[in-house]
RNA sequence: GGCCCGGUGGUCAAGCGGUCAAGACACGGCCCUUUCAAGGCUGUAACACGGGUUCGAUUCCCGUCCGGGUCACCA
């Protein structure tokens, strides 16, 4: 095999699932490393179950995390089209060419029928297969069918009592008994193949090297085999990589919370983090590797020998904390670059704003970056730099501005406050220090009630990092409406 | 139910016949500290079960149990 050629093929009846992510991922990590190509290939031959902007959604969710495909919509290719719903040519030249070998026949059964042979198989307590009963139909009474207008499918011949071994790279050889599978169908009545054809057809059209996914497909490729044998195309490599279960192990959903990407991006996670997460689901770098990858370093090291059999249980708290890693190490102009919509969303700062006011932003950013998990959470960090404190944490009043000599305390953090000239970080401290030496007292006796003065909050970044990000004017304003907030609080207290 | 795949701490996951059975997240404790994080140190916690094979099994084989997948004119 020349080339390594892989794709991934999606079906757009939805958004893009984490599961689908993740194979998608691993489909790139092994093109990139090999050298290869990335196919991306729409699977959209089911009329029924489409869905409108599915495509671009998931388009979009591969692009957010960083995939980029070699050859597929947007970016045409050598083997296209790519979408399958516009490669009816090549399924019916395949089709044809079993018809006239004698390896698939036309089958006229009506769903009714098919019903209640099912039934009674069923009656038996046997398992459904097809009875074969169309096989032998003359060419006449073919003919004279199609000439009655009937809409036929086509099934392929299936050879009895036949075993098939699957090699997968994964999972070894798998071994498949024939008698289990009836003749399926290939080409449906509306015209348009079915799953197990169109994806032979189009892997070997589309010169596939490797296919790569999920393990729900395994049971499937000893079919696909067969037709890749009738067809008299070269098999290619197989990759069944396991699946991604939910808390309970059970298959995941949306009662599990987020589980497609965009979900996950609009939670406020960094597309690396996701990246790195699910890389990690089923992959490892091996011993003594750091669990935290750049995709550039999981191509190099990737391989599909390492990638794990055992279904994973995803935990969303792995990955919120990845994300908070990622969060504090991201260079700052790029996490902005994430932040801001969620800055916007949450009506901290304007569109306007976002783009006049871009230094001060990012210094408050980076400010409270390493204390926050996800961009929603930083967002949040981010309120009381841009907006007025509508109110006070309600276990810090009662810890800090119930103290007997709080409203003292903080009128002379105020004055020392006001003899500063350069309202840095070195010289708000210096000030804050030498109030602290005169009155004999502890730091966290003043920084406590002050903060809560400052941001209405018990947490935030470094005191004297908020006030000089909060500036000398805001600082005094904020001070003096806590000092009168804390006296009518008190009294209040008191008569209680 | 038939067939297929799998089963190492709560979760991810190293391991590939001989290890005190790594590491990460989560959880507990301690340190640091100006709160919260981060960071450092530290602790609790696992080879599903039963038979073999072997001098020796987490590792190889068989069975049981459990989980998942698949059995469509869905993909």
């Amino acid at each position: 095999m020349e080339q390594i050629r892989v794709r991934f093929a999606p079906s757009p009846t939805g958004y893009l699932h984490i599961g689908g992510a993740r194979t998608a991922l691993f489909n790139w990590f092994f093109a990139r490393k090999n050298n290869g190509r990335l196919i991306l290939r729409i699977e959209d031959t089911d009329i029924e179950r489409l869905k409108e902007d599915s495509i671009d959604q998931i388009l979009d969710s591969l692009k957010w995390l960083g995939i980029n495909w070699d050859e597929g919509p947007e970016k045409g290719g050598h083997f296209g089209p790519y979408y399958q719903s516009q490669r009816q040519d090549f399924y019916k030249a395949a089709a044809e060419n079993l018809l006239q070998s004698g390896k698939a026949y036309y089958c006229f059964c009506s769903e009714e029928e098919l019903e209640m042979e099912r039934e009674r198989q069923r009656q038996e307590g046997k398992l459904f297969r097809y009875n074969s009963k169309c096989r032998n139909l003359s060419v006449e009474e073919v003919q004279a069918r199609l000439a009655q207008g009937l809409k036929p499918v086509i099934r392929i011949k299936l050879s009895d009592g036949r075993q098939i071994i699957v090699k997968d790279i994964i999972r070894g050889m798998v071994s498949f008994n024939f008698d289990q599978f009836d003749d399926f169908v290939i080409m449906k009545s509306n015209g348009l193949p079915a799953y197990n054809f169109a994806c032979v057809v189009d892997d070997h059209a589309m010169q596939i090297s490797h296919v790569i996914r999920a393990e729900e497909h395994l049971s499937n490729t000893p079919k696909q085999q067969y037709l890749f044998e009738a067809l008299d195309y070269e098999i290619p490599e197989f990759a069944h990589l396991s699946m991604i279960l939910a808390p309970d192990r059970s298959k995941l959903s949306k009662r599990h919370g987020a589980t497609s990407v965009s979900e996950f991006r609009d939670m406020g996670c960094l597309p690396e983090a996701l990246v790195n997460y699910l890389t990690l689901l089923g992959w490892s770098p091996g011993e003594g590797h750091d669990e935290i990858m750049t995709p550039e370093q999981t191509i190099q090291s990737f391989s599909l020998d390492r990638v794990s059999r055992t279904a994973a249980v995803y935990d969303i708290q792995k990955l919120i904390w990845l994300n908070g890693q990622y969060i504090t190490a991201t260079e700052l102009e790029k996490l902005a670059v994430h932040a801001l919509p969620f800055l916007i969303q949450e009506s901290i700062v304007s569109e306007l704003e976002a783009g006049q006011n871009r230094d001060y932003i990012l210094a408050v950013i980076d400010a409270v970056r390493e204390r926050v998990r996800t961009l929603q959470e930083l967002a949040e960090a981010c309120r009381y730099f841009f907006q007025d404190i509508t109110g006070y944490d309600e276990k810090g009043k009662e810890k800090y501005f119930r103290q007997e000599n709080v409203v003292d305390l903080l009128s002379q953090g105020k004055e020392y406050l006001a003899a500063v000239e350069d309202f840095t970080v070195e010289n708000t401290e210096k000030a804050y220090r030498e109030l602290m030496a005169e009155l004999n007292i502890k730091g966290a006796q003043i920084i406590h009630p002050t903060r809560l003065a400052l941001t209405g909050r018990t947490m935030s970044p470094g005191l004297f990092d908020v006030m000089a990000l909060l500036g000398k004017k805001r600082c005094m304003e904020r001070l003096e409406k806590a000092i009168g907030f804390i006296k009518t609080y008190n009294i209040e207290n008191e008569k209680a």
